[in-house]
DNA sequence: TATTGTTATACTCTATAACTATA
DNA sequence: TATAGTTATAGAGTATAACAATA
């Protein structure tokens, strides 16, 4: 029984029905999202790992910016940079035309350290995915456009 | 440039090269998972709501059969309980055959907090599954089996 | 005076070590 | 003596409030 009833533009069967498809796929994404995260251990807190991703995404950043990003208190961001910078992942920079505001950016340490947990986890994904059948990952493949146009990543 | 190369099995065209479709599924799914969570405030911890989660999942269980299924120290589920009992979102039961042991069990009022939860994310979800295409749903139901075998939700 | 970021302090969460009650 | 769970205590992590430096 789908938490979320069909709506009438759905029209489709059970299996195709809207509230069907909802709650399987909120169970496999969150189900899938959680083998992967533990695939990923890298020895830093999850607001630490979360900083260091959004500084490599969005570039040099202000630590102000950097909380809100977060939507993390200001005194929490400029703990989380402090133990980044101590383990060498990002660098500090102080800008040139407002000395109150600092930037930060990754070191290659950083980015290698995000680069080798991506890597890790595309490892294990990967083997899960040569355990599918020829049809399975071709219909996986099929929808992995719609997972991107799910998720806003086809217009980042 | 997947970070994984695609194997001599696969043979497909770029978009169902292994390690196109791993990369691709990985910042999906992940993507998915935060923005699910990100519907589902509780109230709770992260481990009290993990606890909850299990409980329900698994029927009554001791206290040290919470703690290694969320590999969690023994104190620290004392501490996760007694915070879900003092919600009313939990009940303790002594066991009978052995005074040592306590058994804990999701109340009416746990059990329906967490379907309130998964109901809100699945509206969530309905609604952009709705902003799909009929193709694109299409698509994504022909997927969802996928998904069930590679979490290992095809057998439970 | 307003803004950026830091320091001071308190609260929550979780761990290890020591303990109690039961087997 | 061994086991299930609790209490004592300490270490992260994050928040609010007060502060320092700069604009």
């Amino acid at each position: 029984m789908p938490s979320v009833p069909a709506t009438a533009t759905t029209g489709g069967t059970d299996a195709t029905d809207v509230g069907t498809v909802t709650a399987r796929l909120r169970v496999s994404a969150t189900r899938l999202a959680r083998l992967l995260r533990r695939q990923g251990d890298t020895g830093l807190s999850p607001s630490q790992l979360s900083a260091l991703t959004s500084i490599e995404n969005h570039g040099p950043m202000t630590l102000g910016a950097l909380a809100e990003h977060e939507r993390v208190a200001p005194p929490s961001i400029t703990n989380v940079v402090a133990k980044l910078e101590d383990k060498g992942l990002v660098t500090r920079s102080p800008c040139a035309s407002d000395r109150r505001v600092a930037h930060v950016s990754t070191t290659a340490a950083g980015a290698a350290l995000l680069d080798e947990v991506r890597q890790r986890k595309d490892v294990w994904l990967a083997a899960r995915l040569g355990e599918l059948s020829d049809d399975e990952r071709e219909r996986l493949a099929a929808a992995l456009d719609v997972l991107d146009h799910l998720t806003g990543l086809d217009r980042p």
